[in-house]
DNA sequence: ATGAAAGCGCTAACAC
DNA sequence: GTGTTAGCGCTTTCAT
């Protein structure tokens, strides 16, 4: 069932029936009952497909974050979500599970089918995938980890900054031996995660000790498997941070799991703060990332930037974070 | 950019581009190469639009779920991504906030958009949406709440069952007054949870007492409310259950912010199993629901239909649950 | 092995 | 106000 057919049905040209499906005023209110009252008749469906090969606009957008299972990103969607639903665009989800060919994949794919404009949270900070979208003269915006070249809409927390705070948290509380759980990368990408913790280190005077830093996945299963191996190695610490509060619950596994406990034997700082960490046992002290907002405000510059073709000046915003003292860390 | 372009670049028509963008046999070495050659070097991007408004597929499916906030949801979806990704389905996803005008929409947007097949988790067990993809003759599977209607590929777990089980564990360990957090439904649609709750009391002849029995957001927020509704009214009670984990997380929220104790003072238990629910503080009883699984079947069964069109059975899979004993529930 | 041409279902410019 | 027509970018017969 077409255009074609329901003017068949309705006496009028395709053109019409067109006509009223777009409410388009150029049309008779008499006509304009009937072609409606054949559509609800024959239950027609319009196909936006070919609507949308003529306009050249779909009303979707791509968006492509590492890891759809982390309630990081999930908070970070809920806000994309909120904004875009309320200008009538659908959402193309995709999950690179922090693999850079998959990212490179994913653009492609969500480029060929032609979606407004993308979202995407990178995998690294030199993203193919971004390189290609600047080519292609697509509209999308990255967040999470800002790129290294500069002229990217994008809108970001500085990784850096997180580690920071949380490492030098710890050695406030006289921690020394701090362990750092970073994801684990697929490319020898340089990690803002770990410069941050470098930096807390240098300032305090303390050394680094290359066998404290591990990568893993960003996941439960991952920090879990870190323990795991440290503790293998014999290697001695009493303070953790961990790139994601995932991966910090997986410290907590490993604690039931291992006979030790938070914060007595080791203390944990997560990051990201998902809307459960409050509700962990011990309550996890973490750094708060603005990820409903980092969605949010993605979207909508996403949208003024698909809807105001002509304006051209980029946008960098960082986002700040915020340490949340809870109950995971103790002073020794 | 289009293949006509890069046919002329490469001396051939648009027809042999079209040839060696499909992969067809019928073009010749030297012409595939010189063609080839052209595409990278120009960028060319496919236009999956037209290709997908003549192949009459668009290899992407909707998934339409009540709430994406929902980490059981996000399970589901894991499971869902899981298998498209590996037959190279996009993912387009609606979250139907339990609104059936805001289902019906999306489900009618996703099937405009044309996409091959959709899963739905609808909002009530009769829901107009799903009666409409029957009349358009579009694939898809029902999962989460079955429908009345019996001829309809589902995968779904009984709800009845789940709260039944639950009240039945909290009865076993002397509780008799017991709330039953359901979550809002914007129609006066019959409550299986509710359902199972009633024959659980109903069959250790507990009288039902409706005031125990409310009906808010499933989330957080709402289990919060729920219990400041409860105190408010002074009504008594030592146990809950509550239709979704993330409702039970609310308990724990108003547990601190007025002063009880779980379990001490109050029993709770859960209902889904969300990863993070064995991490709550206390260790959240509650009913496991098989989320991923749940979402990997779909999909499977989904695709099957969309591959073999023959192939008209309608499959009515019902998984298990089971009690998962933790420790936010006391004897009495 | 390759090209010409029809057509997927729609919109929009143009004619009336 | 309404109909006719020319595409949007691609695939796929049908010729050659």
């Amino acid at each position: 069932m077409d255009i074609k057919e329901v003017g068949k049905l309705a006496g009028v040209s395709k053109a019409t029936v067109s006509r009223v499906l777009c409410n388009s005023p150029l049309v008779a209110k008499g006509t304009r009952k009937k072609v409606l009252d054949i559509i609800e008749q024959v239950n027609y469906l319009p196909n936006y497909l070919a609507r949308s090969l003529k306009v050249k606009a779909t009303k979707t957008i791509g968006v492509v974050v590492p890891d759809i299972g982390n309630p990081f990103y999930f908070e970070v969607i809920r806000g994309i979500e909120k904004i875009l639903d309320k200008e009538n665009f659908s959402i193309m989800l995709c999950s690179s599970d922090y693999n850079e060919k998959k990212e490179m994949r994913y653009i492609s794919l969500l480029a060929s089918k032609k979606v407004d404009g993308l979202i995407v949270a990178p995998v690294s900070e030199e993203s193919k995938g971004v390189d290609n979208l600047i080519k292609w003269e697509i509209p999308f915006i990255v967040f999470d980890l800002p790129q290294k070249r500069l002229k990217i809409n994008s809108i970001f927390v500085d990784h850096s900054k997180c580690s920071y705070m949380a490492t030098r948290h710890l050695i406030e509380n006289g921690h020394k031996n701090i362990i750092a759980i970073d994801f684990l990368k697929h490319s020898q990408a340089s990690s803002r995660f770990i410069s941050g913790y470098l930096k807390a280190l240098n300032e305090n005077n303390i050394p680094l000790k290359p066998e404290l830093i591990i990568e893993e996945e960003a996941n439960i299963m991952g920090g879990f498997k870190a323990i795991k191996k440290f503790l293998a190695k014999k290697t001695f610490f009493t303070g953790a941070i961990t790139v994601c509060d995932l991966s910090a619950v997986g410290i907590y596994k490993a604690a039931r799991k291992f006979n030790f406990r938070i914060p007595d034997d080791v203390s944990v700082i997560g990051n990201d703060d998902i809307p459960l960490s409050k509700y962990l046992n011990p309550p996890l002290t973490t750094i708060h990332q603005p990820s409903y907002l980092l969605g949010y405000k993605s979207a909508k510059s996403l949208l003024k930037q698909i809807q105001n073709k002509t304006d051209n000046n980029v946008e960098v915003t960082e986002l700040d974070v915020r340490l949340i003292k809870r109950s995971s860390v103790k002073k020794l």
